[in-house]
DNA sequence: CCGTTAACCTGAGAGC
DNA sequence: TGCTCTCAGGTTAACG
């Protein structure tokens, strides 16, 4: 599902809820996710209060009181689902593709609260969670991320130096978390389209002025989307079941065979397949 | 070290 | 209806 507009959402919508709750108890129905969750996990969250949520990139980052640290991963497909406790409550309603029943078969994880109960859902269990027992082990597991590009040091110097030297296109460097990370494959879409630049430009060959648009409307880009409420292309709702509505700016992703909407351009949206990834693009704008 | 590919999963939608 | 096939917001182990 998420990318970081939509993790964003999720982080905003949860930190109204869950500030200075404390958990209860964690029923994890089934442990393999991405990776399996580690033994004990339950044990080490329960009767621990949460202080916040922040966000890094794709990654949802719970802290606790006690200084330890829950990250939450979303994968293609995680969902995070609040249900109040009281009789009428508000069912979250976070349903997957479109069903407008909790599809409980994915329900993987329940934390219960006082009033309340977080459910973490994931029907393709790309996602995966992570605790961590100090700082120094979560900045660890940070140290090998790119930036983002929302990160003020996300400038001209930081890109070249990472793209030094690379023979990849593009689109694979957005992809690829280790040198920017938070960027998924709608936003790398749709971020080269606002900077006209071709996704199989080979990086060695981007000039500085291609460099600095395409940091110009990343910042855009995930801004926007934020702005938006996020996309919501089959389910991704947030934590109180609206959906975002940033898909409605698309202006190439899932778009082939619609017109450019660049002014006066007679180009139509194409798709086509870098490293197996549907790509979208204008070949009229984007060089 | 770098770049590419396959693998991990389930479900929706298209085509027949 | 129902079967088969392709595709989907991601990450990473394994290989050349």
């Amino acid at each position: 599902m998420p990318e970081l507009p939509e993790v964003e959402i999720i982080k905003q919508s949860l930190q109204k809820s869950v500030i200075n709750k404390k958990i209860n108890k964690v029923l994890i129905k089934n442990r393999n996710l991405r990776f399996r969750i580690q033994r004990g996990l339950e044990k080490e969250l329960n009767n621990n209060k949460i202080n916040h949520i922040s966000r890094k990139s794709k990654y949802l980052i719970i802290h606790f009181k006690n200084k330890r640290f829950l990250v939450i991963h979303f994968g293609m497909t995680g969902t995070l689902h609040l249900i109040k406790k009281k009789k009428n409550y508000q069912n979250t309603n976070l349903s997957f593709y479109h069903s407008t029943n909790l599809p409980k078969k994915h329900n993987h994880i329940v934390f219960f609260f006082d009033n309340f109960k977080l459910i973490y859902n994931d029907p393709r269990r790309f996602g995966f969670i992570k605790f961590f027992f100090n700082k120094n082990e979560l900045l660890r597991y940070f140290a090998n991320k790119g930036l983002e590009p929302l990160d003020s040091s996300f400038n001209l110097e930081y890109v070249k130096k990472k793209i030094l030297n690379r023979k990849k296109n593009i689109k694979n460097i957005f992809l690829d978390q280790s040198l920017i990370s938070g960027i998924g494959n709608i936003y790398a879409n749709e971020i080269l389209y606002y900077s006209k630049i071709n996704p199989n430009k080979k990086v060695n060959k981007l000039k500085d002025d291609e460099i600095k648009k395409i940091i110009k409307f990343s910042k855009y880009v995930l801004k926007q989307a934020i702005y938006k409420g996020g996309s919501s292309i089959k389910d991704f709702k947030n934590i109180k079941g609206n959906s975002g509505s940033y898909q409605k700016e698309f202006r190439v992703y899932d778009r082939e065979g619609e017109s450019c909407s660049t002014k006066n351009c007679i180009g139509t949206i194409k798709k086509i397949l870098i490293s197996n990834r549907s790509t979208f693009l204008c070949k009229y704008c984007q060089k």
